[in-house]
DNA sequence: TTGTAGGCGTTATCAC
DNA sequence: GTGATAACGCCTACAA
């Protein structure tokens, strides 16, 4: 039932030559060692017999697999899909394949799905899932994979990243709740092994500081996973021990939603009582109520120009390494009101 | 920098065999042809070198690439990452890595995605995307490579499957509706094209002829996507069409969504004016206000069996196609409520 | 139990 | 401009 399989030396029997020179015509390559005439009948060929290459033997013979290895920490965030899409997007344009991975922030998990896709010899990574010290970016450098982080950063230039400028963005949600009045701003963190939760953090002490505010310890939150679990629990660490602050800021939207869920339980409104700002502006988070105030970037576009950064280096740029902001914006919405 | 890499020859010279007793020793399916003492060796030679099998080569030469191709119709829609984790899930424990694809709905793409994954010569397909009339699923079994629908149904056993009991679900939405005092109920369909939409539809009308009532043509709307931009169309339609319907169901989530902006523009108040009831419980759906309520069934348990089906056929299952249904389960929310 | 040899389909390097 | 040849790294009859 399965017809057979027509391969280089088919096309090159039908069009009367070598499969050396059906190889040289049908890549557009080398298409220009070949007669323009040849060529055609090659091209004609392959069109009739329905060639399709091999991309596996090519793959072990030129040893470029044109396939990329992804890294998300959970694809259950509906932050990561817009960008997966750019990153394909922008990816197929150059004719390469994502081979997406996830790992639920788990390391080992992590490991495995790195050194599968090495093992299928991946020409580069993507990496979302970067830890600040993560043992997997120097064996993707010994390997001599090239890695391009995307939504997180290293901290001294040693990998080219796109990011949100987080620290910016931060800025502005904490002074939009300045300018609303609130002085007792809490905060709940991300991750501090994360750059975006670490580099919003610092953000919000920076701002803090801007505005002339205290940030006592006790108005701080640390979550271990940006997730809406970690967001309540954290809230209500923040409620209990803070129970003063009259504003929230969230190191994501997850995190801002789990605030909610702690509000809600503790009976206390948003935003009359409370105002809460997040961070991402990720897809469907304009549904909730009330509609969260937060911070936007181009998610779509933090894919492209990551897939855009791995493919300058895959084409060979040896230049210096480059690291990309995209200017974040606020977002306001019913999630903040004034102190009133 | 990029330090060499180890074959199966550095290996075996380590352990003082010859490649091919190496290759044995290290593939668990043929260790038993070799002596006890020489697996030790090489495995530990293996070890002591960080050998990883190259999975290129092995592929062109065992023709099993160990991939699966997954086809997915939105990655934006938050149905999906939950089905595809299950996948990977199971497939990792069988020893396959995924190959996810995003088609948008686009056939022209959806075609693209398949042929690249073909030429990578994946052992088989995921399909969440089949329209019902496919010419790919003809091409996937010309091709002799397996493939197996999920959250999609073929109409015939042509295909193994995995979905919901989609008429059962809608029927217990209609019943819900119906209990609550509601007679004028309207309905939003998705794309008549997909399995989905069809199920659901004929679903709606069973559902309705049971309770006895009528389906006048003004009160069903068709979607020509299962998107939050289609269901606000198809609200609206249905609002200028059949303005004293009492309740809308919508034939899945994002439609309801949809549904929601409708009646906010409108002024309409749900459920005080209009009962909404959507499908699918997707992630995120009960932080709407009000909390949808829909109809339910395990997400990732879909993408696990779905891999499990395709792994019996991939382990040479030749036995009669399964289609596989997963019980619903109606979740009552905020949205709906009994005619006052 | 282990070694030998050939080939998976393609492309790079020679020679003509 | 084209053909011959070898090799990419691995697996697997077959032979020893």
């Amino acid at each position: 039932m399965p017809e057979p399989v027509v391969k280089l030396r088919d096309v090159a029997r039908l069009a009367g030559v070598h499969p050396a020179t059906a190889s040289r015509a049908l890549n557009p390559e080398t298409r220009l060692l070949v007669s323009e005439e040849t060529a055609k009948r090659v091209l004609a060929a392959a069109a009739e017999l329905g060639y399709r290459p091999n991309a596996v033997a090519r793959s072990l013979r030129t040893r470029r697999s044109h396939t990329v290895g992804v890294l998300i920490p959970d694809l259950n965030n509906p932050l990561f899909p817009p960008m997966i899409r750019g990153l394909e997007d922008r990816l197929a344009a150059a004719g390469y394949v994502a081979l997406i991975g996830n790992t639920d922030g788990d390391d080992a998990r992590e490991r495995q799905v790195f050194e599968q896709m090495l093992a299928r010899s991946v020409d580069g990574y993507v990496l979302a899932t970067a830890h600040l010290r993560n043992p997997l970016l120097e064996e993707a450098v010994q390997a001599g994979v090239p890695v391009v982080l995307m939504n997180r950063m290293a901290e001294d230039y040693s990998f080219p990243s796109v990011t949100v400028d987080n620290e910016r963005g931060v800025k502005m949600a904490v002074s939009h709740l300045v300018g609303l009045g609130h002085t007792k701003i809490a905060y709940i963190a991300g991750p501090q092994d994360l750059s975006t939760g670490l580099a919003r953090y610092r953000g919000f002490q920076a701002a803090m500081a801007d505005a002339g505010l205290e940030v006592p310890p006790s108005s701080v939150a640390f979550s271990r996973a940006f997730s809406i679990e970690e967001g309540q629990r954290c809230a209500n660490e923040i409620l209990a021990a803070s129970g003063d602050c009259t504003a929230v800021a969230a190191g994501n939207d997850m995190l801002a939603v789990g605030c909610y869920h702690a509000l809600d339980q503790a009976g206390r409104s948003c935003p009359t009582d409370i105002s809460v700002v997040g961070f991402n502006d990720m897809p469907f988070i304009d549904m909730l109520r009330p509609p969260l105030t937060t911070i936007a970037f181009p998610h779509y576009q933090v894919g492209t120009e990551a897939a855009q950064l791995l493919i300058d280096r895959l084409n060979g740029d040896t230049g210096r390494v480059k690291v990309l902001y995209l200017a974040p914006e606020l977002i306001i919405r019913g999630s903040t009101a004034s102190l009133s």
